[in-house]
Formats: structure tokens, C-alpha cells, sequence
DNA sequence: GATGATCCCGACCGATCGGTCAGGATTCAA
DNA sequence: TTGAATCCTGACCGATCGGTCGGGATCATC
């Protein structure tokens, strides 16, 4: 075990964390990889010495937020339909207010990213969830849920302006009008 | 009264109805100047001979959905606060299912709206129609408003995938379950 | 000290972007 | 017929983009 991280690992870890923050502010678009490499304290080219492509950056700066994504499907999905639903939705407002800022980056995103093979993994899971929050296989409900989907990822656009707690209640409140069916007796 | 349209007009419909369905289906920021005036059957200069500039080229695409927006936002401000948030939803998932592929344009813009004057005015309408949206003057029914508007843009993007019927009855029950306060007595 | 792998960078590439400009056509009034 | 206004264009500009490449440091190993 190194007490200094390796060269290697420092010099990744400083352009992801740069790369997040500028994703995070600007948009993944509007970030080229010079900025990347300029916030980092290297040249351009060493960023893509060690991240192939600028795809390739933009999937290693979501990674952590798609293993917890991961995480989230793994649980839901050991559980009967309606109790998958509320723990989607809990736990998906949870995942949203903690990478709020990359939850911006990926409606940047969103318009190019069935180009972007990076990120197939992620849209696949992504669908995934809309379905357990929709808790129904009707067309409406699934709609509904990727309309709400689409409004949280809007609402975490702008950092700084609300609270933590104030991006969770409202996105909880928004999802739970959306998604939860008043209780019916048949 | 001419005969055969002058050819200043002509030229400049043809382009802004190529504009319109480029950004339509691709977007704005991945259409260029260039793409716009092949399919127009000019040249990239002739473009920038009729609009100034590829934001004034946007400014004259949107320009009929931002005149409808503000005949809404005039009828609906001329009537007390409960019947205005009705007519403003309704009116607006009028809105938005008859101008939806530049419904999708809009979102793409959103990033850098702030720094593009001459959609400014467009803006300040949109902020004027989510208070109406809101009924209230609740920071958390605004925000939720916001969130409806977030969510009916995201849902407007893929063309041809559902009819103006589907995504009319969408829109219609996503913006009442997410505004439409269930009616309490006092 | 030599060697080879690893890390890094300056210089460069082709492509594309929005935008400018001088001037060639065309039209139309005088 | 002439001259001005209008319409249009090819050539060009500076900037920026993602990405490549040859080679200079650095460092562990032998």
C-alpha cells in the first residue's frame, strides 16, 4: 500500500474531478477538452492520454453516479410491484439531490446520447427505472414517469440556488403527485 | 397586391421553414448555418443577408409560438386566480402539442438562453406563464410549475413517436395531477 | 549505467463553426 | 439607357473543436 498515490492515479483523479466541476457549471458540451486539461494543471493531450476520448471522460465522471443508479435497481427489483414503486421514487429523489450537479449534465446530454455508446449502459438502466416508477405496464403511467423524470433532471439544473433539502422536498412532492395512485377500493 | 410573392419574401420563408425543421429534428446547436441554407437551396451567406445572425434565425422560428404564448398569458391574466391556472394549463398543452417539435427546440436552448438577447423576452413569457401555472404564490408551487414546464419539454422531443392525441392527453394529465390542488373544504 | 516502460507535452491536423466582404447579377425607376 | 437599390454568392477569416504523433522527461529494474 503506497503512501503516495501513484502518479497515474493522482493525475486521473485531478482531470475527473475537474471535469465534474466543469461539467457540472457548464454544461458537457459547452466544456472542451482544453478546459478540462487547463483546470487540471496538464495539457490537453495528457487528458486524452489517459481517457481516450471526451466521451470516454464524461463516462468515467458519471460512473460513481451509475453504480449507485445500479445499486438503487438491484434493490427495487427484489421487491413486489407496489413497494418497488415508493422505494424507485425515495430512492431515486435521494440519488438525484446527491449528484445534483451531474444530474444537469445528463439532460446536456440527452439530445446526442443515443450516439454516444459510452452511455448505453446508462440509458438502458435509466429505462429501467422509468419502469419501476411508472409501478404499472400501462403506456400512460410510463409516460407520466418519464415525464417526471425529465422534470427533476430540469430542476437540478441551476446549483447553488436551492438547498438540498429544498431540491429533495420538491422533487419528493413533484414525484409522488405524478406517480403515486390515489389508493382505490375496487 | 403582388401576383407572385416578391422574392425578399420568398427567400426569407423558405429559409425560416427550413430552419424550423432542422431544429426540429436535430436540434438548434447541431444545425448550422450551412445545413440551413442547403436545404433552403441558398447559400450560407444569403442566410446571414435575410437574419443577421443563426439567434435571429432561432428568434424568426419562434417567433409565431412566442405571439401565441402571449395571446395566452393576455387571456388568461384578464380572469381571477382559480379560473387562470385552468385556462393556463389547458391552454397551454394546446400550445405545446401544436408547436411540439419547437417545444423540443426550446429545451435545447435552454442552456445558453441567458445569454441569448433575443430570446430574452421569450424568457421573461415563460417565467409569466409558470406563475399563472402555479396558482399561487408558493415557492413550492412555482417550483412544481417549473417542473411541470421541464417535464412537457422533455416529452416533446421525439417527433413521430406518439400523435397529437397521445402526448395532448400526457401533458394534460401530468400538468393536472402535478398543479391541480385536490379541492379542500375550509 | 544501460534499458525499457510509463507519463507527459508541444506541435500539428483536418474539420467545422459563425460571420464578413467585395462584387456579380437582377430589377426597377427615371 | 443609365444608375441606384436590391438580392445573392464565392472566397475568405479567425477561432475552436476533438484527436494524433513523435519524442522528451522520469523512474524502476536489471
Amino acid at each position: 500500500m503506497p503512501v503516495t498515490t501513484p502518479a497515474r492515479e493522482r493525475t486521473r483523479r485531478e482531470i475527473e474531478q475537474q471535469a465534474m466541476a466543469l461539467f457540472a457549471s457548464r454544461g458537457y458540451s459547452a466544456t472542451s477538452l482544453q478546459d478540462i486539461a487547463t483546470a487540471a494543471g496538464c495539457s490537453k493531450a495528457t487528458v486524452l492520454y489517459h481517457f481516450n476520448s471526451k466521451p470516454a471522460v464524461l463516462a468515467a465522471v458519471l460512473e460513481p453516479s451509475h453504480v449507485a443508479l445500479k445499486e438503487l435497481l438491484a434493490d427495487v427489483s427484489a421487491l413486489p410491484a407496489a413497494a418497488a414503486q415508493e422505494l424507485a421514487i425515495s430512492r431515486f429523489v435521494d440519488l438525484a439531490v446527491q449528484f445534483r450537479g451531474l444530474v444537469h449534465v445528463l439532460q446536456d446530454v440527452l439530445p446526442t446520447i443515443e450516439e454516444t455508446p459510452e452511455l448505453a449502459d446508462l440509458v438502458q438502466d435509466g429505462l429501467r427505472l422509468t419502469e419501476f416508477l411508472a409501478g404499472s405496464d400501462d403506456q400512460l403511467e410510463i409516460d407520466i414517469a418519464s415525464f417526471a423524470i425529465n422534470g427533476l433532471l430540469g430542476e437540478c439544473r441551476h446549483p447553488g440556488e436551492r438547498t438540498d433539502a429544498e431540491l429533495h422536498q420538491l422533487c419528493d412532492t413533484a414525484l409522488h403527485r405524478l406517480l403515486r395512485k390515489p389508493t382505490r377500493r375496487p
